[in-house]
DNA sequence: GTCTATAAACCGATAGAC
DNA sequence: GTCTATCGGTTTATAGAC
């Protein structure tokens, strides 16, 4: 009886998460091709497929929402760099991020607003499960940074936090989006030029 | 009589100016701090000190407005291209462009939208100055880019779009402001260490 | 041309019925 | 929890007096 009762119970919250994740796929989306401040909860409402009110339950503000779509997306890209194979080298492991962000930026369902100008900015320095997951993506990297450093295999005259932002950067770069609206490259191409000329330079 | 009414004129054609170039000095700033779609027709006219009607007397619409700023950058840009020392080699005059672009967005002048993500995008492409000037510049980086690639001080494995369009985006970095906010780098060491992760990578 | 005042549209958020 | 309908605020743009 009581197991009855708790897999029911189960069962609506596992409902309530399939439906949230749904809507954050939608946010995700529209971050990607929008932005925070030309989205609208209309738009996403409309989207999913539930009146807005609706949508208001789920999440109490357009900020709260989006911040949920940035924080799942930092869980992401931290499991992604746990699944690494662990016999690839420090500068690899880097590489590999990069480059798994910048296709995913192509496929159109990665927010860049790291923009210092959107609105959101400030809503996700006060939204604590993201700073949590953006902190523990940071301390990742910034071993691996060190890491590579000490092998040579980045430069170790260039300060960590240059090279730890310049990632970031990279990851939303708005190259990529003028080089697929040229369609002189595929999807992969651009990711490997992207990769080049991030690592490497331009001179070499 | 008519040199002094022509005078008159020419000289009320200088207000008209001036109060313009005020007015696009305002929407400079503006942009480059908050972008285009978080930026108001208020905003604009209370930091010039006009009412927002006039302001529109001037400009028939924010689209425009911001058009005719962008467009004035551009010729900024294309007069500091012009005026750089014929003895500079081809990769010097294009990072010195660079530099005066990071040097000048760092000083809080220089509006980056590049943005796939603005809605100001289409309304430059329609807007016919912007388009011509943009031309211009980027007839001008092509040339430098070719003769580079030629010297072998940059890459002619490189598609000269890659470096073209990574010289357009560093110009407005947003890791420039990253490190800014982080203050541990004074401006001078901000723009040679962008410069330097953009055209000679992180690995070396 | 400059002003005040306002129209028209849009958007985030909520009320209240079911 | 979902819906329809609407509020309240903001923003672009304009009307009309001076």
């Amino acid at each position: 009886m009581s197991g009855s009762a708790a897999k029911k119970l189960s069962f609506k919250q596992q409902q309530l998460q399939f439906r949230e994740n749904a809507i954050l796929d939608v946010v995700n989306r529209l971050l990607a091709k929008k932005g925070f401040d030309l989205m609208t909860m209309d738009e996403v409402a409309a989207e999913v497929g539930i009146a807005k009110a609706s949508l208001y339950k789920h999440f109490e503000s357009k900020e709260v929402l989006s911040a949920a779509s940035m924080t799942r997306l930092m869980e992401q890209t931290i499991a992604v760099a746990s699944s690494l194979p662990a016999s690839l080298c420090a500068l690899d492991k880097l590489k590999s991020i990069v480059r798994w962000a910048i296709q995913t930026h192509l496929g159109g369902t990665m927010p860049l607003l790291p923009s210092t100008r959107s609105s959101i900015q400030q809503a996700l320095l006060t939204y604590p499960p993201y700073i949590e997951k953006l902190s523990a993506l940071t301390e990742q990297l910034g071993g691996w940074i060190g890491e590579a450093q000490e092998h040579g295999t980045l430069s170790n005259t260039l300060p960590g936090e240059v090279i730890l932002y310049t990632i970031f950067a990279r990851s939303c770069d708005p190259v990529a989006d003028f080089l697929k609206m040229g369609g002189a490259f595929s999807d992969a191409e651009i990711v490997e030029l992207l990769i080049r000329t991030c690592f490497d330079g331009m001179t070499g």
